[in-house]
DNA sequence: CTCAGCCTGGAT
DNA sequence: ATCCAGGCTGAG
C-alpha cells in the first residue's frame, strides 16, 4: 500500500463487529499512503491526506493483495464476505474478507491516534523494549487473575492471543491457573523469554493458519503444526523427558491447554 | 470477575 | 443438533 493512491473503495456492507465510518469512502478516496503500522493487533494505515485507517481483523478477518482484473477479481460470484475492496494505483486490489465479521475498520486523524479510545490504553509491545522482567512482574504483582487472563488483557501487555499465550506459558513451565501475584521473580524472567521465543518462532513460520489466517498474498502460515498444548487436549506433553497429558479448562470463557504435569 | 453477545462455519 | 472457534465489549 506505501506510496499508492486509494483509487477507490468498495463497500459491500455497512457493518462488520461495528458500524463502518459513514464517510469512509469520502475520506479515504484520493489518499495517499505514507505508511503502515501496528500497534497490538490493530492495523494502522497513515495517508498523506492526515487520516489513519484502524483495521482489526478478529478472529477471522483477512486482508487479501492481488492485481486487479485477475480471477478474483469481479469473478462472476462475488464473495459474500469480502466486505471491502481498496483499490490501489498500480491495479492493486486489496480486499477485506472476515466471514465472522468480528473484525473492525475505522477511520480516524492520525494525529488522534494516540489518543483513540481503542488504542491509548494498549500496554507494551511484547518483542519491545519496554516489556521485560521488571515490567511484567510489577504488572503481575498488581493483578488478582490467573496469568492466563492477566496476559489476555491487552492493557498488560498488547498483541497477545489465545494460542501464544497457551504456548509461551508452557514454554515457560508456568500454570494458566497460577495466581499473577504468586509468580517468583526468576520465573518471570523465563516468561519474558518464552513470549518472545514464541513469537519469534511463530512469526518465523509464517503464522497460525487454523482456518480462516493467510498472510496478504494468501500463503498459509504453518506455526500451527508447532502447537506443543494448544488443542492438544489428552496428548501427551511434548516436553523431553515429561509423561504428562495435556488438559483443556476453561478460563475467563476461554479454552486453556496445559500440561498436568510440567506447568505449575 | 464472569457472561452473553456480536456472527458464520466446521467438526462431531 | 450441539459444541467449538484466533477477540472484544457492555452489562451484571
Amino acid at each position: 500500500m506505501t506510496g499508492r493512491r486509494i483509487e477507490a473503495i468498495e463497500l459491500h456492507r455497512l457493518r462488520l463487529r461495528t458500524e463502518l465510518p459513514s464517510d469512509l469512502v469520502g475520506t479515504l478516496t484520493g489518499c495517499v499512503v505514507k505508511r503502515t503500522g501496528r500497534r497490538g493487533k490493530y492495523i494502522l494505515v497513515d495517508t498523506r491526506c492526515g487520516h489513519t485507517l484502524l483495521c482489526h481483523l478478529g478472529m477471522t478477518g483477512q486482508f487479501l493483495v492481488t492485481t486487479a482484473g485477475e480471477p478474483n477479481d469481479a469473478g462472476p460470484e462475488p464473495d459474500p464476505h469480502e466486505h471491502v475492496v481498496l483499490r490501489m494505483s498500480g491495479n492493486v486490489r486489496i480486499g477485506f474478507r472476515d466471514p465472522r465479521r468480528f473484525g473492525l475498520l475505522d477511520v480516524i486523524a492520525t494525529a488522534d491516534v494516540p489518543t483513540d479510545k481503542r488504542l491509548r490504553d494498549l500496554g507494551p509491545e511484547p518483542l519491545g523494549d519496554d516489556f521485560n522482567a521488571s515490567y511484567l512482574y510489577a504488572g503481575l504483582r498488581a493483578r488478582r487473575a490467573p496469568v492466563k487472563t492477566a496476559l489476555m488483557d491487552q492493557r498488560l501487555v498488547a498483541g497477545l492471543g489465545n494460542i501464544y499465550v497457551c504456548e509461551a506459558l508452557w514454554r515457560a513451565g508456568i500454570s494458566p491457573r497460577r495466581s499473577s501475584r504468586r509468580i517468583a521473580r526468576r520465573r518471570v524472567d523465563r516468561l519474558v523469554d518464552a513470549i518472545r521465543e514464541t513469537l519469534d518462532e511463530a512469526l518465523a513460520a509464517g503464522g497460525s493458519s487454523l482456518r480462516d489466517y493467510h498472510a496478504v498474498d494468501g500463503t498459509f502460515g504453518t506455526f500451527q503444526h508447532r502447537f506443543r498444548v494448544y488443542g492438544q487436549q489428552g496428548s501427551r506433553c511434548p516436553r523431553p523427558g515429561c509423561e504428562g497429558i495435556v488438559r483443556r479448562i476453561v478460563q475467563a470463557g476461554r479454552s486453556s491447554f496445559y500440561c498436568l504435569s510440567c506447568q505449575k
